[in-house]
DNA sequence: GAGTTTGAAACT
DNA sequence: CAGTTTCAAACTC
């Protein structure tokens, strides 16, 4: 068939049309669409085609037709053909012997039917919006993230080009897909770099930007929950399902959800200040830091522990009667009947199944606690603090001075959380300035604004590279820096 | 623009 | 369902 002589417009609604959900092929965007494309702190490359959004933007321009297939054997008949697999007639195409038009629609409609009895979801979208998995957001307008329905396979691009589907609907993949060595998940170094390309705005830069990540130049990006050295591992314990990294999943747990799909502004998809500024690292941190400013509360008040057992012990202040009743007490605790100070006598020398917490497990500390705390308590007995902190706190632990002990330790775990997450928020806090100061300085020439900008790219350059307040910025924070989030203890 | 690479689709 | 082939787009030179 000779180019330019044929149709590419919707069909006039024949069955098939009726059947098809809306198509989404690849599409060229609009410069104006493309420019569009960008969060906070990321950037497509202007040269990227996505395939058609789900949520489409009304162009101000006529929306270009789609671009023209160059079938040649297929005879625009399978789902080879963009045009077929979008449900278009093809129109003005390069292909040949094509047999997707309208004066052929009985063939048309035969490869149709074949085509969606070997798959009958051949032609539903293969990027469709799926709502975040976090549930707490779920009824706060929880943002919607695309996801590709089959997910990509692929093996030797990863995930990079636009040979990969995920990669090419601007889409991060996902548990569905099944590729090897993907590098198209959030928090990837690889894809940061490319994404950096786009400031170049040039096309050979991108390409060399993925080039070089999929040779390794850069390396791993050293994120824990990087899939890719986790793919296809058969032996690995957690199954085939867990090979595979669900950004929107891990972002949801981590409350980076809004990091998630760097698909067009147009989607207005929700993204946190902290995007790209609370990593994983951080979580880690975090937990480390709770962890350590438990143990240094723990051996400081032990010393006072052991001292006043050595002291009842000697004065042997219990007999089995106080124990029984401690035993009836304690549980009158439990269920808020004593008050604190009158049991804060009786409840040293109990064991540790006296008392059951809220959530199963033997409580050592007997004081009432917040209802928050009581879930970090249930959380963490099984974790981050485990056996240890059980030991940590032995029975003879409790007695008269246990509540201001326990007090003084809390507080000493609190206060660390509380400056980690000082830290937090002020980072958040610059990341939104940052943007709301690029958006402006984008729409403004004003020095000032441009002044800011420029502080602020500075600030966000470098895949991973966390924003972080402009002092800390001007100034490297070397491990161990007390002013280093990262490696600072807050506890101390 | 020709040749190669890639991964989805089709086929076995 | 896994392996292979076909196909067209993406990519390289």
């Amino acid at each position: 068939m000779e180019p330019g002589n044929q149709q590419q417009v919707q069909p006039p609604a024949p069955p098939a049309a009726q059947l098809m959900a809306p198509p989404h092929p690849p599409q060229p965007r609009p410069v104006a669409q493309v420019h569009a494309v960008f969060s906070s702190t990321r950037q497509w490359p202007m040269s990227f085609t996505p395939i058609k959004p789900m949520v489409e933007i009304k162009s101000v321009t006529p929306p270009k037709r789609k671009k023209q297939c160059n079938c040649k054997n297929s005879h625009c008949l399978k789902l080879y053909c963009e045009c077929f697999a979008a449900g278009l007639y093809c129109d003005g195409c390069n292909c040949k012997q094509c047999g997707n038009k309208v004066e052929n629609e009985h063939a048309r409609q035969e490869a149709i039917n074949s085509t969606k009895l070997r798959n009958p979801k051949a032609f539903q979208p293969k990027i469709e919006n799926v709502p975040s998995t976090l549930s707490v957001r779920k009824d706060a307008g929880a943002p919607s993230l695309p996801k590709h329905n089959k997910g990509c396979h692929c093996k030797k691009s990863g995930c990079l080009k636009k040979y990969c589907e995920c990669f090419q609907a601007n889409i991060l993949c996902s548990k569905n897909c099944k590729c090897m060595d993907c590098k198209n998940f959030e928090g990837s170094e690889e894809l940061q770099a490319i994404i950096q390309g786009d400031n170049a705005s040039d096309k050979n830069s991108i390409q060399q930007a993925a080039n070089v990540t999929l040779n390794g130049a850069i390396g791993s990006s050293g994120y824990k929950y990087s899939p890719v050295r986790r793919k296809r591992h058969p032996e690995d314990p957690l199954g085939p399902e867990a090979n595979h990294f669900d950004a929107s999943q891990v972002a949801s747990s981590s409350g980076l959800e809004g990091c998630i799909g760097y698909q067009s502004r147009s989607k207005m998809v929700y993204r946190s200040p902290l995007a790209n500024t609370v990593h994983p690292t951080d979580v880690n941190d975090l937990a480390n830091h709770l962890v350590i400013a438990c143990r240094k509360a723990t051996e400081a008040f032990l010393t006072i522990a052991d001292n006043k057992v050595e002291m009842e012990v000697e004065r042997g202040i219990h007999t089995n009667a106080d124990l029984n009743n401690d035993s009836m007490k304690n549980r009158e605790v439990q269920n808020g009947v004593i008050s604190q100070p009158d049991v804060a006598t009786h409840i040293d020398q109990r064991t540790a199944g006296d008392l059951e917490s809220p959530c199963g497990n033997t409580q050592e500390d007997y004081r009432p606690a917040s209802p928050g705390t009581q879930a970090l308590l249930c959380d963490e007995q099984g974790t981050a603090f485990g056996s240890d902190y059980r030991t940590s706190f032995p029975a003879a632990f409790h007695d008269q001075d246990t509540p201001k002990l326990s007090v003084l330790q809390e507080k000493t775990v609190l206060t660390g959380l509380r400056e980690y997450l000082r830290v937090i928020i002020t980072r958040g806090k610059i990341n939104a300035n940052n943007s709301a100061g690029m958006t402006e300085a984008n729409a403004s020439s004003e020095p000032a604004m441009e002044l800011d900008a420029r502080r602020n790219h500075g600030a966000t350059t470098g895949p991973g590279v966390s924003s972080l307040p402009s002092e800390a910025v001007e100034r490297p924070k070397a491990p161990g820096d007390p002013e280093n989030p990262r490696t600072s203890d807050p506890s101390a």
